[in-house]
DNA sequence: TATGAATGAGGATTCATTCAT
DNA sequence: AATGAATGAATCCTCATTCAT
């Protein structure tokens, strides 16, 4: 009967602080960041009840988001190597095409404010990914170490690559294949 | 030896620094450190002007220790191999050993006080195991390879195997070990 | 007859006023108000313009409420000290029973939100206890004073007498007519 | 070694918090209240952690300035009825004469913000004028009731009385003294 | 130079009130 | 009329930095 709670404010206020995050790190004001979702700074609050449980949010839906793109079109494949290496790939991608989302992703990782109850809602959503590296290092080097190990591994190496590919442009397929490489000859 | 007492004040606010970092992430107050260090609020102003100064000492501090570390004994050593995995064991004890100080340091890597310029003297301070990897993966698949590539490697693994010999402190050198070889595989 | 459901949200409102108010004091959020009433955000503000508005009615029920309590069955009775009596043992009874408006009332008595004319009104609604005040010491000491002096001390002595009956309960009776006694040895 | 923290300063704030709370209620803001004080919004917080700390401080203060004006000269003097007679003067010019103090003192009594053991210690300063009404009814009619009681009689007698000593300045002294006999009438 | 009080801009959050539904 | 989201001024408090001692 009244204004309905828009779920378009929501996803726009969760942009900007992803835009305002990336730029200016956890300190970033959240009158800034309504601002640039251009809501009055009273309205973050009513969809956010601090400015941690928008943090945490944040995290949440920049986990997702990747995890998705991660994932996409991947269940289709059916060889575990290649498998690994589109979802390397779309990882990738999605992190030069989001430079801010990662960037916001990077500072969140380390915020104090971010639960240890969301940090494991995070794990869980890496799950699909999980299981991929679990099949693909089965007959490897790595067959006995404890996944989250392995998948701490992707993460890092991945991690490292993409600053690679961010800064040296026109290279950048081939940096995401040799990254890809260099993990696949750590753990198969 | 001139002003040693200042020197010392100088080294328990940095020292402070590192450990209200740790704890509290960036948003720590100059006066929090000021205290931890034992000094007054307005003294930490005449050992770095501003809490970006401070910030940006401190993570060259932490970088310099860090390498230092890295090198340790290393340069008595011929056997690049052996010589790697010095310096690599060297690496992750000292993070394992110096919690307050990777954790310092993982805060101040994202902060947006620290400068180009700053981060510049960083990659100088890696100069000495850059040079040491270059010397590792030069025969191997990344022979080709941008230097600063490999060395982003590096690190990103070995920060990934520290998180594991933290988490499982029994089986630590067995990580360590395991992260060296991990990351063998992927250079030589 | 018209808009009987609206009478009752009105009440309603006044009547969780009357709760949070003496629970938390005039700085009660019209939002904390509307909620205990089960009423919406902005009804509140269909039934009363401003939150100044709700006060001052506030206080114009509660005194009328309490002048009428004290009135209960005064009519009736003939002899002068018999109805102070029962005017006062009336009061003194409304008070215990109804702590959230007798707590209530102070608060509203201090607000700087009640008008001058609020008040002037709340000394008309006075105005009956006030005659039966002024029958009782026409021919006491106190026959020359002003009667708004009487009344003011009636007051203070009635209230004191409340916190005692409220913290002793077990003598509420007691300390109810010893009160009664003193204000009479006052003024008649 | 550095500035000290001045007593001065302290007083102001009090003093500014006196004149602004009789004025605007207790909802004054901490801003006004520094301003007043001329004193800058962060200093204030330097004297006081919290505006409720404040309001407990001044809350004492009051109490305490109320009392000592109370007994002041009254040691000196032998019979009982004279010593009460000049206590009760002596607050009643008090109040007549710091109308700020006493409007303060109104509003802090009913503030939510006043925690049990500020109370506490209301009544610990309390305590000189207590003995003497201890003495001064020790054969009259309230000789048995608890103590607390005749103190809370003579607090509320003497607030109407003062009341009319402000509403009517020209007859203050009648008043006064009418108030008194009122209540000497109530417990001697 | 060391100290810690002083400053005031800035931050998160609340709240009375308005307005779209 | 009822609802509750929207608004933005106002609030308490913090903090980097300056300054008197």
């Amino acid at each position: 009967m009244a204004r309905p709670r828009s779920e378009d404010k929501r996803a726009a206020i969760l942009a900007a602080a992803t835009r305002v995050i990336a730029r200016e790190g956890l300190g970033a004001a959240t009158a800034a960041i309504a601002k640039e979702a251009r809501v009055s700074n009273g309205s973050l609050f009513t969809y956010f009840k601090t400015k941690a449980d928008l943090l945490n949010a944040l995290y949440i839906k920049l986990k997702i988001a990747r995890a998705a793109a991660a994932l996409d079109g991947v269940a289709a494949i059916k060889n575990a190597r290649k498998q690994s290496l589109t979802s390397w790939s779309n990882t990738l991608h999605w992190a030069v095409a989001h430079p801010d989302k990662r960037r916001a992703l990077t500072h969140l990782g380390v915020s104090p404010d971010i639960t240890p109850a969301t940090r494991q809602k995070g794990h869980v959503i890496m799950a699909g990914v999980a299981r991929m590296i679990d099949a693909a290092r089965a007959n490897g080097p790595m067959k006995n170490a404890p996944l989250e190990f392995v998948v701490g591994m992707m993460t890092a190496v991945s991690d490292a690559t993409i600053d690679f590919m961010v800064r040296d442009k026109a290279n950048a397929e081939k940096h995401c294949l040799a990254g890809f490489e260099a993990f696949h000859r750590m753990i198969a």
